[in-house]
DNA sequence: CAATCTATAGAACATATTGTTGCATAACAG
DNA sequence: CTGTTATGCAACAATATGTTCTATAGATTG
């Protein structure tokens, strides 16, 4: 029986990992190499090879890694604006101050060639839309939205912004943009309620 | 004086880019390399290096191209709702049924570490930025919105949502979803206008 | 047309990247 | 203690990315 793994497996793993990431961050994907991350942690390169037999698999273990660091719960005890302004507020903060904000671009980029980046990336945007979606969820809970309210597009629409600002139009995210984002959301939220049902 | 130039530069160029963009749709980045161009076109390897010394600027030439290659003519008649529609159904369009949707996502990914690619990406989003804004300006002009409302958000808003969903959550772009935003982002523009002014 | 540039083709060379393989050594598990 | 397994090291191979040189074909100018 192997319930336990062997220890030097697990030490090589979260060296190498760790290195991986602090290149990713510092120098960018292109400086994520087993030479690299050899030299930064002095494990050898075969053994790099050994866990990580390409470069993407390397690489994407280190996206993995970028992709689980920022904390995203989400607060729900309303108002909608509120819960909606803190749980952007943790994204922007996430994006212009954490390894994600980094890499985010890298993941994508990534994405565009290979299928283990473009699970990263999907399945973390999938994350971020449940945060939003329990906000709006717990909204019409308490009443302030109608039940039957298609809040889908409106979560794709209080996400992507920020996303399409930072990667693609390379513009800033402030706290004024922030607040007025924030209102155009719950703007569109409540004037919608009486025209988009599903 | 050389107001012309040798016939031989400019039918290098011109083959070495169809050649370059019809790998880059067919194959992704990674295969548009002096040696494929090359292959593809009977000009010879140091030629083409002659003319893009680097793999960036051979790959940066074929973005450029995909990139003027979609027709974004806006239409400013009337109503905004339809304007709006036209504009949309366009870009929803290019994204699916172009070479832009193809290269568009390897563009992005490489303007993560180049700065010609993100010279082409922001120059293309600005230009879009600029049909949409049109159709507000005009909708201005026939009152339909009052004109100190700032439409900058809502242009975002417009064009992030295509761009998140195909980049970065990998959602389909169809006839259902582009009527839906089409009218939240309407529904926006003129509830938004008893609040959002400049 | 002749003389002179200029772009191209082709091949040889250089270097870095991305792995692969075999073997000795060190660490671990029972 | 004994077998098993992960690691380290060095050598090797293939490919990608340029560079440089020379001969030739094509363009331009007078």
């Amino acid at each position: 029986m192997n319930t336990h793994e062997d220890p030097r497996l697990i030490a090589t793993r979260t060296q190498a990992i760790e290195a991986a990431l602090k290149l990713l961050r510092e120098k960018g994907v292109l400086a994520v190499t087993h030479a690299s991350v050899s030299a930064k942690t002095g494990i050898s390169r075969s053994t790099l090879y050994r866990h990580w037999p390409t470069l993407n698999d390397l690489r994407n273990n280190a996206f993995r890694q970028a992709a689980t660091s920022p904390d995203f719960a989400a607060r729900t005890n309303g108002p909608l604006k509120t819960d909606l302004a803190w749980i952007l507020g943790v994204l922007l903060t996430a994006l212009n101050d954490t390894a994600w904000g980094q890499v985010a671009p890298q993941v994508i980029a990534a994405a565009a060639t290979d299928d283990q980046a473009k699970s990263v990336i999907n399945s973390f945007m999938a994350d971020r839309f449940e945060n939003v979606r329990e906000i709006f969820n717990a909204a019409k809970e308490r009443g302030e939205l109608p039940t039957d309210l298609d809040v889908q597009p409106l979560i794709e629409m209080a996400v992507a912004v920020p996303y399409f600002r930072k990667l693609v139009a390379g513009l800033p995210l402030d706290a004024d943009w922030l607040e007025t984002h924030v209102d155009l959301i719950c703007e569109l939220a409540t004037s919608a309620s009486t025209t988009m049902r599903r």
